[in-house]
DNA sequence: TATTGTTATACTCTATAACTATA
DNA sequence: TATAGTTATAGAGTATAACAATA
């Protein structure tokens, strides 16, 4: 049926236009709404720039967040165990890891035992960074979505997800 | 610790390595774990490598597939609409049409009513692919999902995400 | 003046090959 | 020879500005 946005006949019927003028008709989404990939993917989105929302004052992206949260629990460790881990290409991480330093929140040494490697430990301030953001994502981030799910649909989301992230 | 593979007495205790030699000790998640955003993003990313394998025969991209599930379900849209729909702006669905267009999936027809809009509909050869495509989806890929969780798990997960994608 | 499709462009992510220094 | 970190590079995906044709 076109756009046909306003006809002589509506302009009578109604002056101020009760639709936010957006679209006629919303499309039908057909199969797409039964499909996982689709509803994954948006709703991965949506949970992503929230978390950048929430993160603005300390600016951390989900994937620097990531990686400063797994140097806190496992000190000692090269940027290859790390981005490994995390799914990261080494290649990629180089780059990622200069500009967290860059910013004071980990430090690059020469590994004693092995001299081609770097061991990665967080500066006290990125320690104190990671608190804040912890912090940050708790009662901002995850709270809002323990609250649009309720706890015990939060934690079963959570459940699934891991299992097809681990075993799919 | 560091990464020590082999002392003199592991040589002794066991001459085949036992491990797959990939990483001595497994790193330690912490709050990841817990953290919906991360879980949802290797899942996508799980899905999604699963989806690309089960089209391999047909060649389309979760993206590709959507566009012609939407247009079979919405025949007479033009690009503005259908992009908007699928999060796609308009001047990234540009090259993604030449390509479909160029597979002869779809067609692009300036609109009688509108001449600057283009009215965009599946060949024969596009109606034939889609449904090859669905056959494909829902035998080889959601079936797998569905035995990985189950059907009530299945449904519920797709709820959570869709509610997430639609509310958060 | 506003909108549709388009071009140009840029920035982020991701992926692979190859170099260097160490082992 | 093999591995850790790095460089260079190329390809997707995503974002914005601006233009021609049309309304």
């Amino acid at each position: 049926m076109a756009a046909s946005k306003t006809t002589a006949g509506d302009a009578l019927k109604r002056q101020v236009p009760l639709e936010p003028a957006l679209d006629v008709a919303p499309l039908q989404m057909g199969e797409l709404s039964e499909l996982l990939g689709y509803s994954l993917k948006r709703a991965q989105l949506k949970v992503f720039e929230d978390f950048l929302r929430c993160m603005a004052p300390l600016q951390l992206t989900p994937a620097q967040f990531s990686v400063l949260l797994l140097l806190d629990n496992n000190p000692g460790r090269n940027q290859t165990e790390i981005a490994n881990t995390l799914g990261i290409l080494r290649p990629n991480f180089v780059a990622m890891l200069d500009a967290l330093e860059s910013r004071d929140l980990l430090t690059r040494m020469r590994s004693p035992s092995d001299r081609r490697s770097h061991v990665l430990t967080l500066t006290d301030k990125g320690r104190a960074t990671l608190n804040r953001a912890k912090k940050l994502v708790a009662t901002r981030h995850e709270a809002r979505l323990i609250e649009l799910l309720g706890p015990a649909d939060h934690a079963a989301l959570l459940g699934m997800l891991a299992k097809i992230a681990a075993e799919f």
